[in-house]
DNA sequence: TTGAAAGCGCTAACAA
DNA sequence: TTGTTAGCGCTTTCAA
């Protein structure tokens, strides 16, 4: 690296004292407007760029967030980071990126080498971290944000919609429609609680009808492609099949679809499958995905006004559910109507 | 923020100096065994953690790149993206993430920031960057790889494949298929060395089989679902009409087959379409997309050990262009062959 | 409003 | 191998 202008320098130039000159970039209505001028001319004149490290060595803030997500290969992560990033951009401070793979261990390592090269605030995906994530919070005391989460016992920490909504809706639709043998691959249980709440939300929905989900009917499955093929797989390996297949992910539902193709399952005529999200996909896959709509770029934008206003003090309230709506295409099969086209030609 | 132990009180519960202390931690072997022992019991106890900015400002590395993309919401910069994190993970490095969403602007404000704040290395996509851009490296001397391009005039700074020669191969396959009306969606090509090579390419592989690239069907759209919808219905609008659409992305290659399921348009059998990227969906559609398989993973691997080596002054030896491939599959018709089956039943 | 000066916590050169 | 010490470039009191 080439030497760079330092403050210094600047204030040489400019004959003012380093104090002024940093006041007038940091604080410029603390300074004489000819001052000013005089320090920005310099400033132009050297080319000079702030070391971000010694500003924040003495500043102690750093204006950068850590994001932490499990993995980025999913569009609904990758278009709420993209929010998240230009949002906060947009409030001065940029991002620290990075992914887990949803393995907890590896957070925590993620988070102790990004604690050490510090940041202002973290913004983590769910509620369900390893202890040790939270003991380095609250050891250094780091404001961070939940995002796709909520949590009345951390009021004004969650950003997200309740996914124990949003599954009962969902699994009542499928139950209105008709539907009595339904299937659930809900994503991998242990260590998110999404998972388990989209369990819970589905048992009770059709609890609430009379139903009862099976057991062997919860298909875990990574939130792949590969994923929601393997559950088909798994569902159809036996006579014994749903009628429908509610997917934790419209990823998970993309692959069922495929899966379908490959095996002659004609979806939703012998196989109803849903989806959650409503990526953009969902409405280009054939049959269109029956889901659930998530806020997804709201969640991003929310998480990173909510870190940058707990960093820097301002007290926002408290943080209240987002919305989620169903969204009906015709990957859901109405059990109800009768039978007009079910064979379509072609 | 607590106030957390520093070397200092490392250094004083020890027992040893601040210089073993630091040499404890960064080069240990420098250092006995039973002081390094003593260091890492206080280190322990204390649960000391390096603070970064302290380390930047004094060592002058701050163990951070920058990785400025075009845009997060495509699976390959995605799946690209992630493994250049491991990687440099793995090296020790950490990762900015940043995405200019197709903004030659707000690429150099980016990077302005970005230096700004301070960084190793920087690695971009693609070859055609505002002046101002290159500026600010070389006033800086930051070392750049260049992902997602091939260069022979930036010897060891480019990590991609040749779009021109993807382009020809795949153009060369559409015409041995018995294409000769043949439209290119090739995404936009201002600011984009890649768009253009691609339509170079698809120009100079219709000319070496006698046949001309109609201007009128270079359709420049967005490298979106939309942008591929979009350009079937600029084709689709009058009844001069092309026999296969080739896109630029996978992406717009799915979109367009969404629309011609929306137009009742059969795909292949009106019109084929072929993308790039191979992306996991490409597999997935109804039909399977031919498109080009690209070492999406590999150039983010290769990409973060250049930019390393590029840092660290290890060299490393000219990058050479890795390979793609094509890869055939349903949405390409062969006209070549008598219709058997055209009509599938259902 | 300005200037002077004391750090922020660490690295690295140097001396011992 | 260790300790001492001079910065790294900036922010932020404090006094003027």
């Amino acid at each position: 690296m080439k030497d760079r202008a330092t403050l210094q320098d600047v204030a040489r130039l400019a004959g003012v004292s380093l104090g002024s000159a940093s006041r007038s970039l940091s604080v410029p209505r603390e300074v004489r407007p000819d001052t000013l001028e005089r320090v920005q001319r310099a400033v132009a004149q050297l080319g000079y760029v702030r070391n971000g490290a010694a500003q924040a060595l003495a500043s102690r803030r750093t204006k950068t967030i850590a994001a932490i997500y499990p993995t980025l290969d999913n569009p609904i992560f990758a278009v709420s980071i993209q929010s998240l990033q230009q949002t906060l951009w947009g409030l001065g401070y940029q991002v620290l990126v990075a992914s887990h793979d949803y393995e907890p261990a590896r957070e925590v390592d993620l988070l102790r080498a990004i604690v050490e090269r510090g940041v202002d605030g973290i913004v983590l995906v769910g509620t369900d971290h390893a202890d040790a994530v939270y003991d380095l919070q609250r050891q250094y005391g780091l404001p961070y944000v939940l995002s796709w989460a909520v949590d009345e016992t951390r009021p004004g920490q969650c950003v997200g919609f309740s996914y124990l909504d949003a599954a009962q809706r969902m699994a009542g639709l499928v139950v209105e429609r008709g539907h009595m043998r339904i299937a659930l691959c809900p994503g991998i249980a242990d260590g998110n609680e999404r998972v388990r709440a989209r369990i819970e939300g589905t048992r009770a929905a059709l609890k609430a009808h009379g139903l009862v989900l099976r057991e062997d009917w919860i298909v875990e499955r990574p939130f792949t492609f590969e994923g929601g093929r393997s559950a088909v797989a798994q569902l159809f390996g036996t006579t014994d099949r749903p009628t429908a297949l509610i997917c934790g992910t419209d990823i998970q539902a993309v692959g069922a679809i495929g899966e379908c193709r490959d095996r002659g399952i004609r979806v939703p005529d012998e196989l109803s499958i849903t989806g959650s999200d409503d990526i953009e996909l969902a409405n280009l896959v054939e049959p269109r995905l029956t889901t659930v709509h998530v806020p997804t770029s709201e969640i991003g934008r929310l998480s990173a006004e909510r870190i940058v206003s707990l960093i820097e003090g301002r007290a926002l309230g408290e943080t209240r559910p987002l919305q989620t709506t169903l969204t009906m295409r015709e990957s859901l099969k109405d059990l109800n109507r009768v039978e007009l086209n079910s064979q379509r030609p072609n």
